[in-house]
DNA sequence: ATAAAGTACTCCAATTGAGAGTATAGGGCC
DNA sequence: GGCCCTATACTCTCAATTGGAGTACTTTAT
């Protein structure tokens, strides 16, 4: 039996998709390609591109510059087709770990200093993420993407990344603007005007909301694949 | 030495923190706190409350039901005080897993119905998170949420989640109409047209955009700790 | 009376993450 | 020419984590 494939194995093959890459090159781009869509460890890459060369999806080519060896991985067909038959199987949901969101609910047990900076934390990530994309997005109008000949396809993660960004940037200023408005993190009078505020969050879901039988999932849903 | 203690400590520290629980409403009940945020799986909170009792962060009580045991848990002094000191640790960065993505960018080695069919899901997803935090919004608006004494906190989280919410699944339609727009996926006459739509994707990061050094991050940030 | 669904966990094999460790290459500086 | 610093190119290990299977009792529905 064939080791189960992951969708880290096929973030990997996808990349390499583009064209061949050392696997130094591999774990260093990933920047550019999955690190904030589908974040993982450096080592992992290392141990996933053994494997996938040893099912021979991956072709492994050693280099050599002076006395050190270096592995350039290209993608096989049966690679392509792996890729190929993955796309046909169900996909696994959007998924996130935010941690701010955990501190929020606690922050009342520290002080108002403290989740301020974590607030401030949050935003500045964001910013930074943003500057990322913002490059990403020059890369592609000034046509020097390695990827520029599939714009019509990344446009839309770039237009998915950005506005995503700047949704949570913008969440993180308003609930900052909030927390600054406040003299303490006591619930004293202030629960009645978020209640107002809570009434006007807009959840718009006209169709599903009449009739939809939605099973209860009581398993967590899978975050991997 | 005591054991390090990990993000999803602090999460089922906090859940505790709102009132008593035993670990199967605990792990049962996370849809309603942080599944959505702070995904794990169900064996990993059955491991962390033992090791919480066993240092002295929770207080396990035995209860019996007929024939068979269940502990019920609640937060002492000393876990309160670890909630306490960590506010004060800086924050890890939000992330996300987003299959969806790597998808679509090795979609045209499938078919347009794939990717239909997983951005379909990908919406349909959103719809169902979406329902869940109109269900959550209601609670409070009614009154009977178990932490209605902590709206003005509490709504501040609801807002993100379906303002994060909204945006996903508003990137779900109109990428899902844009697609379908398509008679295949070629990239035949189509990235010009992508390069207008990128162009006009906001990215306002006046302040960072000018001058700020930011430090390249060479390793990949730390997602829990 | 019986079956199905819910409660309340334990245990395990396989993956994954984070970090430390090893070693060579190349450029700048004195 | 020697030294230092940074980049390249990995390997190894340990602890944390996951998903799933398994056990066994309780409650509800038929």
């Amino acid at each position: 039996m064939a080791p189960q494939l992951t969708t880290t194995s096929y973030a990997v093959l996808a990349q390499v998709a583009v064209h061949p890459w050392s696997t130094y090159e591999l774990a260093q781009q990933r920047v550019r390609y999955f690190r904030y869509v589908w974040p993982r460890a450096e080592s992992a890459i290392y141990r996933e591109v053994k494997r996938l060369s040893s099912m021979g999806l991956l072709d492994g080519n050693k280099e050599w510059v002076g006395k050190r060896a270096r592995t350039v991985y290209s993608i096989t067909d049966k690679g392509r087709e792996a890729l190929r038959e993955w796309l046909a199987t169900p996909v696994s949901p959007f998924a996130m770990d935010f941690e701010a969101l955990i501190r929020l609910f606690v922050a009342p047990l520290g002080t108002k200093e403290q989740i301020v900076t974590t607030l401030t934390q949050v935003r500045d990530d964001v910013r930074e993420m943003l500057r990322f994309g913002g490059e990403v997005k020059q890369e592609f109008l000034d046509g020097i993407s390695v990827t520029q000949d599939q714009v019509y396809i990344r446009a839309l993660a770039v237009d998915f990344f950005i506005s995503l960004l700047n949704t949570v940037g913008a969440w993180a200023e308003r609930t900052l603007a909030e927390i600054e408005s406040w003299d303490d993190l006591s619930p004293d009078g202030k629960n009645e005007r978020a209640l107002e505020k809570i009434r006007e969050l807009p959840v718009l879901t006209p169709e599903s909301v009449e009739r939809t039988p939605v099973p209860p999932r009581t398993q967590l849903h899978p975050r991997r694949r």
